[in-house]
DNA sequence: CAGTTTTATGCCTCCATGTGCATAAAATGT
DNA sequence: ACATTTTATGCACATGGAGGCATAAAACTG
């Protein structure tokens, strides 16, 4: 069992039922034979970026954050992508191009439409690059700027890459 | 630099040039401030499956091995990418259906179709379902039961899930 | 407000991964 | 066949992430 397939578990607990507490979690967690504490589960919690709520009954339940509540957890879960699998960041005028591995575009692009990030217009992902349209008139530079900070890319790094691998 | 963005550079290299050794990736590298030793490289060489050859001249150069190599890189790749992202692997006669976190289905069936498993005829994804058919009329079980393999999934977990996440 | 329940977090340990060093093994050239 | 170059690998170490324990903080209840 898997952090990421604990915590989709997780999810699917509190999307298909009404849970109240971290603690029932744990003990539907251990039922199934998934080892978890109330500490583990807090955490898993705040990364799917969850919601304590108060129903129509007045009964207390977890749920799922949605975009819309702009909770940090998208924000972590594209930060964590880009910094895995973003291998390039280049601009132009208002479009950014990110390069990935083979096949990983869909993923980052994925991450990066859920985390409503301003100035990004919209993206299109291929097999490995995603083009990002930026909002403003010549935004792409600091889109770009702000990708290669959530990807742990070192920007001097890269100009010196730039310069020789199209050379 | 992580370790993901030098391999796709050492990729890049060899595509785009004549490489000869490992040691001659290693200057590269270090001329454009990414450090690496030889086995580091060699290591990498190794994961990305490239294959030494020689060319119509006689020169030694590493390649980008293919698909139809069959070379055991592919099938890392899909281990990695199943160990990571698969949620859960359930099957019916000879249908799998895997299941991801949102948005990561297509790189589990890049990956997938990428490492030519036989049984498989073929696999469509979603945003977090891929469907694989099995070339057997019955292959379904046979081959969730190698995905689950592959993902590390314990079996008699995941059964007990299926339980109550039905129910 | 006082007591209880629930959540969050600081600290520590464990474990996997990445990588360098040194060296063995293999390949290549003469 | 021998020397040299190149590659592969055992070992050690560093790093970072995950998660448990204990406890502080917060929220809730009466």
């Amino acid at each position: 069992m898997t952090k990421t397939q604990r915590q989709h578990r997780i999810n699917e607990l509190i999307e298909r039922e009404v849970i109240s507490t971290a603690a029932q979690i744990v003990g539907r967690l251990n039922a199934e034979g998934i080892a978890a504490t109330q500490a583990t589960v807090t955490r898993d919690l705040q990364e799917l970026g969850t919601v304590k709520i108060r129903d129509e009954h007045g009964t207390r339940r977890i749920v799922v954050g949605g975009a819309s509540l702009s909770s940090p957890a998208p924000l972590d879960h594209l930060r964590r992508m880009m910094g895995e699998w973003v291998v390039s960041v280049e601009s132009s005028v208002n479009l950014v191009v990110v390069r990935t591995p083979p096949g990983c575009a869909h993923v980052v692009a994925s991450a990066l439409d859920r985390s409503v990030l301003e100035g990004v217009l919209g993206s299109v992902a291929g097999d490995d690059t995603i083009l990002v349209i930026a909002s403003e008139a010549r935004g792409g530079e600091r889109l770009a700027h702000e990708f290669r900070a959530l990807a742990g890319i070192d920007e001097s790094v890269i100009t010196s890459m730039k310069g020789t691998s199209h050379g």
